[in-house]
DNA sequence: GCTATCGATGTCGGTTATCGTAATAAAGCC
DNA sequence: GGCTTTATTACGATAACCGACATCGATAGC
């Protein structure tokens, strides 16, 4: 069972988290506690400390739009919506995605190609 | 054409590329230059500063074993080959790519469902 | 045999990401 | 007014990522 693979396995699951978090940005605004929940949920934990420094980073790369509650403070909630440079990202993302899920997944051995459990 | 996302995507795009490593790895014993050449083809590149010590990382983890080719000194090929705790990853990573296709993929505005232009 | 080149891996210093934890701030309840 | 809840932000330490450069063995020219 791989159980000290929770603390690397990370380094791969993280960048899907990413990509979870811009798709749901493009559907409908979301906020970081929103998504620390979510992932809880799931079964993963990702921290504050790393979430919230990427939604910063995402909007400084022009992915993403942030729109402070009206009338809250400093703190108060912040809305991401994804913006017109993070749908492009996401198209290539997404080409990306279906590469590694035809290679990865459909040719795997045993994979879904037939759906054999 | 997203010119500029070009430095900031690998954010995301060089966990994928972990994933196809494992992957290849597991079908056949794969080397950092193979690799190297491989993503170079397919229009991307990555630092061997960053893919020699991920691949030994990788082996610290426990998800490849590699083998240097006989013979040769210390900088001989190193040849590196899927263990079974790099199937075990790639059995949950394969399923977390199953979610993302899903989600992101197929249920994405004009996605893949229709197949519609 | 000497040197140049090629295939390949390793190393270095600086920059950036990630982590967990703790601090902060507004809002709701009583 | 206090107390809990909902959120974001700050901080210090560790680790990943990067490009450029160094290294090493084999091979080719001559």
């Amino acid at each position: 069972m791989p159980t000290d693979l929770k603390e690397a396995e990370r380094e791969i699951l993280l960048s899907f988290w990413k990509v979870h978090i811009l798709h749901h940005a493009g559907e409908s605004p979301v906020h970081g506690q929103w998504i620390l929940n979510e992932l809880r949920e799931h079964g993963y934990e990702i921290s504050p400390g790393t979430l919230y420094p990427l939604l910063k980073r995402m909007e400084r790369h022009g992915w993403l739009q942030s729109r402070s509650a009206p009338g809250g403070g400093a703190r108060a909630r912040r809305d991401y919506t994804l913006t017109a440079g993070g749908r492009e990202l996401l198209v290539l993302v997404r080409e990306q995605i279906c590469e590694m899920y035809r290679e990865v997944v459909l040719e795997a051995p045993g994979g879904k190609k037939k759906g054999k459990a």
